[in-house]
DNA sequence: ATTAAAATGCAATATTATTGCATTGAGCAC
DNA sequence: GTGCTCAATGCAATAATATTGCATTTTAAT
C-alpha cells in the first residue's frame, strides 16, 4: 500500500507546512508495513535503507502526521499505522487482532459509534477507537 | 467511593486466589483517587501512609486486578481505575475527559457498543472502549 | 508445625517518550 | 541567487512506563 504523494503534497501545503523528506519517509516507511510499528522500529527500519533519524524526530513527524489525521497512535500497542480510511470519519474504529497483530479500520463500525455518543460529552474529532479481538483468519487456524 | 471487601473476598476465593494486603491496599487507594493514578503514583501514595511497595509488584497487583475485571487501564492515559460497573459488562466504555482528566465509564454507551460489533470479528470479553472529550462541567467553565 | 505453591521483594534492565538547546533547511522578499 | 526568518531536525541527556529472573516471604492446605 503506498502512498500518493501527490495527494500528502496537497494536504501538507493546505496545512501551512513542509513536507521533508523526513516526513516522507515516515509514513512512506509506515505505509509499507504490514503491522503497525513503533518509533524505535520505525527509525531501525529507516536506517537499513535510508538515512538515520533521531528518535525526538521521529516522533515529532509522528506527531505531525496524527495531527492531520493520516496516522493513528494504537494506544494500547504503543504502535502507529497510516490511517486506511478516506472518509475523513470523526471516530476511526479499529479492530486489533491480539494473536497476529494485524490491524483493520472499520468505517461502518465508526459511523456507527458516531451516531450514539451520549450528548453529556462533547467527543474530541479524529480519535481512535480501539476493539480487541481474534481476527476471522486466526479463528480459522485455531486448533482447539 | 470505598470498596466492599465482603465483595472482594468473595471475588477473590471464587477465583481460586487469596486476597492478600497489597491487593487491598492497591485497589482501596485507587478507589479513594478522584483521578486514575498511574502505578508509580499509586506506589508513592502508599508508601505515604502504609507501605512500600516495590513497582514491580504494583504492576503484579494491578494486572491480577485486571484479569479479574476490578480495575481497568487507561491505555492512552497509562492510568488505572477501579471499575465502577456492577453490571458485568463485555465492553466497559469511558468517557476521558482532557481538560480535567476525570473520567465517568457508560454502561448504557457499553450496551450500545456491544450490540454493534461487526460478526466479521470475534471481540475479546472485558474490554475498555476509550472515549476522548470534553465533560459539560469543563464545557461550562471555559471562557471563550 | 510442615510443606508446596503463590505472592512479593529486589534491583537491574528494557521500552517508550520528552526536553532544551544547537544546527540545518525551507520558503519568502529582494 | 543572496540574505533573512522561522520551522524542522539533530543531539544527547533524561524522564516515564514496564518487565524480568531469581531470592525471600507469605499463604493455606495438610
Amino acid at each position: 500500500m503506498a502512498i500518493d504523494k501527490t495527494r500528502l503534497t496537497e494536504i501538507v501545503k493546505s496545512a501551512g507546512k513542509s513536507l521533508t523528506k523526513q516526513r516522507c519517509v515516515i509514513i512512506e516507511t509506515l505505509a509499507a508495513n504490514k503491522l503497525p510499528m513503533s518509533a524505535y522500529e520505525l527509525r531501525d527500519q529507516i536506517k537499513i535503507t535510508e538515512q538515520n533519524l533521531n528518535i525526538s524526530t521521529v516522533y515529532r513527524v509522528l506527531d505531525f502526521w496524527i495531527s492531520l489525521g493520516l496516522i493513528h497512535k494504537i494506544e494500547s500497542a504503543n504502535r502507529f499505522m497510516v490511517c486506511s480510511d478516506e472518509h475523513q470519519h470523526q471516530f476511526h474504529v479499529i479492530q486489533h487482532c491480539t494473536r497476529c497483530e494485524n490491524v483493520v479500520e472499520s468505517c461502518e463500525l465508526a459511523s456507527q459509534t458516531k451516531m450514539q455518543l451520549s450528548h453529556e460529552f462533547r467527543a474530541l474529532e479524529n480519535q481512535v477507537i480501539e476493539i480487541k479481538g481474534i481476527c476471522l483468519e486466526c479463528e480459522a487456524n485455531t486448533s482447539t
